[in-house]
RNA sequence: GCCGUCUUAGCUCAGUGGUAGAGCACUCGCUUCACACGCGAUAGGUCACAAGUUCAAAUCUUGUAGACGGCACCA
């Protein structure tokens, strides 16, 4: 069998993902055993307007890597795939759209046109993720595919909406709230950015006071609001204000009187000491009128421009334009104290970073006090569980336990629209439905509320809605819903017998195991899945919760378009391979930001490179030979053949320790370990060393030889799997001997038989009979510690220190490569065994002529000398060596040597270390300290036989 | 203001009480029959700084400096 010469990516991209897409191999269903445990994952739903970027690579690549493995470990394995509708940001798109092909604004084609245009915009455009996804081999069910707009999770929604509103937990009320005057609607404190602007300005405005001649001064940066100011507060306690109290002002541009009040609010070390109050437009002001009964006075549009509140002169003006004319006038009126420069930071709308204004507004909220308790009983019980721990699980806990009311409205027409009607009257009715809510209210006419909610509410059920929890009849409910006194759990009953019918989602694969996201939607998505799973399905939405770091820019920063440091992932597929850029993302510390550099990426387009070689290289004597002996996987119980040399037990000892230490790895979410210990052993272990030391073997076409490499390259392709899929995929179908027998036994019989029609009936497509083989369902290698053989690990590691040895004899000595030389070895008895069984191999990669093993070395003077651990190595040079180079270089290694013993022997001069360490590590080091002596004095010995 | 993270080899990053690691780059040598996206051999770090705890600190504590993140406030 031929193989290329270099791997190209993209043959093995162009046709793998089709195969199992088709095949059904990412379904569920597939798994033949009733009793296998499940396993599952939703995906973070990307936004339809999105587009691939490397974040998404990275969380997608750490959850495919998550799937894969448990997949091939016999789960019953589902990672649902999904996009959110993404309010603001397809209202946008469609906004814009409209205006630049048919000049039209959404007013002008109506809300019913509008929302079309949206669900169109989202058919035509909303696809760009998934597909890019396929790239990815993200190994997603696409059969299961939700859109939070989907008519059962939209369902899903009004009942939650139904259910909080009638607990009490939703209400409606006037608050300020933060507005977006670009996207004219309002924003929840998280979609609040805060942007620090150096040239902002601290004007001070003098008041008259009525029947005085004096002025009271207040500090303002938003003086364009004194014209809804009611009021002006000082500290009670405030001597300078004391008299002040309880008179009234005239307050300037306005023919209004406003009172002076005192206030605790009021700090009177800051500024002046006196604070215009103007409660429709700043939420302490907005406390202090409560607290006060002062009047609410609105003076600002919807779109930042003032309003016809705010006085004749002003009406119309934008906000920022009124402000500069407030300033003039009162200049002019001789009341403008000073201006000062002020460096002022502002809340921005997180997309369009506009300043938002806060505003006097009537919104929904939901009341979160019983939720943040749900969320907050399971945060101490270390639900999620976040890898890493640290910081994620004390910040999230706090910011829980400082929760507060949640505005769920929005102003746009994209998005579930709030389930509330109103009468003429102003009655409200919540329902799931215009009938029910008409019922409610007696037949009336009703209206629709006309906002809509906020994205995060419907995301925030993406745990239990994704698997078809409606809240209505038709939910399929969970058997034993613990805290499930909701509507969906109550009409239970009838079918809660599990025992005679199939397993709905919910209850198979709630609670989820992992959620995989960035840290920026912790509060946003994470928390809030916690709390609506909690209350709304009595169940943990997911036990872990792993934080991807951020991929930076190469300047560093965050990527954004406007920093235009961006890196493409598509693009590093089409130059480095996917898989290269799946196992480069997961060498990535968990939780770690990490600086773009494609030269990490480069390191694993090698990687990949040299698995295709040494697969190449495992496969060139194959096709010459008539019959090979059926491969065996080479781990405990799988494979009947006695190891017989040495590198064998070391590749099999060497392997299984891999495995275990792999699967461990993973089960801790340490990715960045699991590829370290994937790389270094397929690298160092197989193609450095096992490979050369059997090489000769292989060439000559024995069989023994050529079984064994193939059996240790066909796990590591299964433990490289989860990583590099298309890869490990390609070159697993090329291997002689690899069949849907060596399926994990959940997958065994399910080609051709059972699944096809299982499929079929599930998913309604043209389900096509899996006969084939795939590496996606064999065999997660979990590795066995009873293979590992510390003593050939150890023996194995003695030849290769002489093999190492000689070899930097031979480049510190110049000598080409080309030139052989006999190379002389004394040590006990055993280790002399050793060397004897290996000489073939010491011969080849030590470039020997001869060796001589001993128990003493005897050598002529002309020789170069080494020693190792368990050995002294000799390799005469007559007429080839340089005495003065030996002696530097003997020189060089006494000293290594003996600054180590140095740094022993001080530390076990110390009394206290003596008596207080731990005694093996005391005997560790009197060892390591005699062994140094030894090594020492036999490098001095020969030192001196030069001179 | 509060909470938190980071500072390790030229670069990008692991490690986290017991002799400092990787990849890339650098230096030297190899057209060695899987791979130059390769092979072999070197070199390179008082682990930001200071003090403390400890037999032992890059690792724990405190402080300092620099970089950064979250939250709150911002008259």
């Amino acid at each position: 069998m031929e193989l290329a010469k270099a791997y190209e990516p993209k043959e093995a991209e162009k046709h793998h993902y089709k195969r199992w897409e088709e095949s059904g191999f990412f379904r569920p269903e597939i798994i033949q055993n009733a009793d296998a445990e499940p396993y599952s994952i939703v995906i973070p739903p990307p936004n339809v307007t999105g587009s691939l970027h490397m974040g998404h690579a990275l969380q997608h690549t750490i959850m495919d890597v998550l799937t894969r493995r448990k997949r091939m470990q016999g789960f019953r394995t589902l990672w649902l795939p999904g996009t959110d509708h993404a309010g603001i940001s397809v209202q946008r798109k469609v906004v814009e759209q409209l205006k630049k092909e048919e000049q039209k604004s959404p007013l002008d084609i109506g809300r019913e046109e509008f929302i079309a245009r949206c669900w169109k915009w989202k058919e035509q455009y909303g696809n760009t993720i998934t597909e890019q996804m396929r790239r990815e081999g993200a190994s997603v069910d696409w059969t299961r595919h939700r859109f939070t707009m989907d008519e059962r999770l939209s369902a899903a929604v009004r009942s939650v909406f139904v259910t909080l509103y009638e607990e009490g937990n939703i209400y409606r009320g006037l608050r300020i709230v933060n507005w977006c005057p670009k996207d004219k609607t309002v924003l929840s404190d998280l979609e609040v950015k805060e942007e620090t602007k150096k040239d902002g300005k601290l004007t001070y405005l003098k008041y008259p006071v009525i029947g005085t001649d004096a002025t009271i001064t207040v500090a303002t940066t938003r003086p364009e609001t004194m014209l809804g100011d009611t009021a002006v507060a000082v500290n009670g306690s405030d001597e300078r204000y004391k008299d002040l109290v309880g008179k009234t002002i005239a307050l300037p541009l306005t023919n209004r009187e406003i009172p002076i009040i005192a206030d605790e609010y009021v700090d009177a070390e800051f500024g002046t000491g006196a604070v215009k109050i103007t409660p429709a437009h700043d939420p302490n002001d907005y406390l202090v009128g409560e607290r006060h009964n002062l009047e609410q006075l609105l003076v600002m549009n919807m779109d930042g421009t003032m309003n016809a509140a705010a006085g004749a002169e002003f009406e119309g003006l934008d906000r920022f334009r009124a402000r500069e004319k407030v300033v003039e006038m009162f200049d002019e009126l001789g009341l403008l104290e000073k201006v000062d420069d002020y460096e002022i930071t502002l809340p921005v709308c997180e997309r369009c970073k506009t300043i938002v204004e806060p505003i006097l507004s009537e919104q929904w909220f939901v009341k979160m006090d019983e939720l943040r308790d749900l969320g907050l009983e399971l945060s101490r019980q270390n639900i999620p569980q976040f890898s890493p721990e640290v910081p994620h699980a004390k910040v999230y806990q706090t910011w829980l336990e400082n929760l507060k009311d949640w505005t769920i409205s929005r102003q746009l027409w994209w998005g579930h629209q709030i389930p509330a009607w109103y009468d003429d009257e102003g009655n409200v009715y919540v329902a799931r439905t215009e009938a029910e809510a008409k019922e409610k209210a007696g037949g009336k006419e009703l209206t629709q509320d006309n906002d809509v909610l906020d994205t995060w509410f419907s995301s925030g059920m993406w745990a239990f809605s994704t698997f078809g929890w409606t809240g209505c009849a038709d939910t399929p409910v969970r058997i034993a819903g613990s805290s499930g006194e909701t509507e969906g759990s109550r009409r239970s009953d009838a079918h809660a017998d599990k025992s005679v019918r199939t397993p709905t989602d919910l209850e198979t694969f709630l609670p989820t195991d992992v959620l995989v996201t960035g840290r920026d939607i912790i509060f946003l998505w994470v928390s809030r899945m916690m709390m609506l799973t909690k209350k709304f399905v009595g169940e943990t939405a997911f036990k872990d919760c792993v934080i991807t770091g951020t991929v930076l820019g190469k300047d560093g920063k965050p990527m954004s378009k406007s920093r235009n440091n961006g890196v493409d992932p598509i693009e590093m597929f089409d130059k480095f391979g996917v898989d290269a850029t799946r196992i480069y993302l997961s060498s990535i510390a968990t939780g770690a930001d990490v600086k773009w550099n494609d030269l990490g990426i480069e390191t694993y387009r090698n990687f990949a490179n040299k698995i295709w070689n040494a697969t190449r290289f495992s496969l060139m004597n194959v096709g010459t030979r008539a019959s090979l002996p059926a491969i065996e996987d080479p781990q405990a119980g799988k494979d009947a053949r006695v190891p017989t040399t040495l590198a064998d037990k070391w590749i099999i000892s060497r392997l299984n320790r891999t495995a275990l230490d792999l699967n461990r790895a993973l089960d801790k979410y340490e990715f960045h370990t699991a590829v370290s210990l994937l790389y270094h052993f397929f690298w160092d272990d197989f193609c450095d060393w096992y490979i050369e030391l059997r090489k000769d073997e292989i060439n000559a076409g024995d069989a023994e030889a050529t079984t064994r490499i193939l059996g240790i390259l066909e796990t590591a392709l299964r433990m490289l799997h989860p990583f590099m899929p298309y890869l490990t995929e390609e070159l697993w179908q090329k291997l002689p001997g690899t069949s849907a027998e060596m399926h994990n036994a959940a997958y065994k019989h399910t080609v051709g038989t059972q699944a096809s029609s299982l499929l079929e009936e599930k998913s309604g497509q043209d389900a096509r009979v899996p006969t084939d083989k795939t590496i996606m369902l064999a065999d997660f290698p979990l590795g066995d510690a009873g293979l590992i053989d510390e003593q050939a690990e150890r023996e194995m590691l003695a030849v290769i220190d002489v093999i190492k040895r000689v070899r930097n004899i031979r480049t510190e000595m110049q000598i080409s490569p080309s030139i052989k030389f006999d190379v002389h070895i004394a040590a006990d008895a055993g280790f002399q065994q050793v060397f004897r069984d290996n000489e073939a191999q010491i011969l080849k990669l030590a470039r020997a002529e001869k060796l001589v093993i001993s128990s003493e070395l005897d050598v002529p003077k002309a020789s170069a000398k080494t020693v190792t651990n368990d050995a002294v190595v000799a390799v005469p040079l007559e007429g080839l060596i340089d005495f003065d180079k030996e002696r530097e270089r003997l020189a060089t290694q006494i000293n290594k040597l003996a600054e180590e013993k140095t740094r022993l022997d001080a530390q076990l001069s110390n009394a206290n270390f003596v008596e207080k360490a731990p005694p093996e590590k005391v005997d560790g080091l009197r060892e390591r300290s005699a062994e140094l002596e030894h090594q020492i004095n036999t490098l001095n010995n020969n030192l001196e036989a030069l001179n």
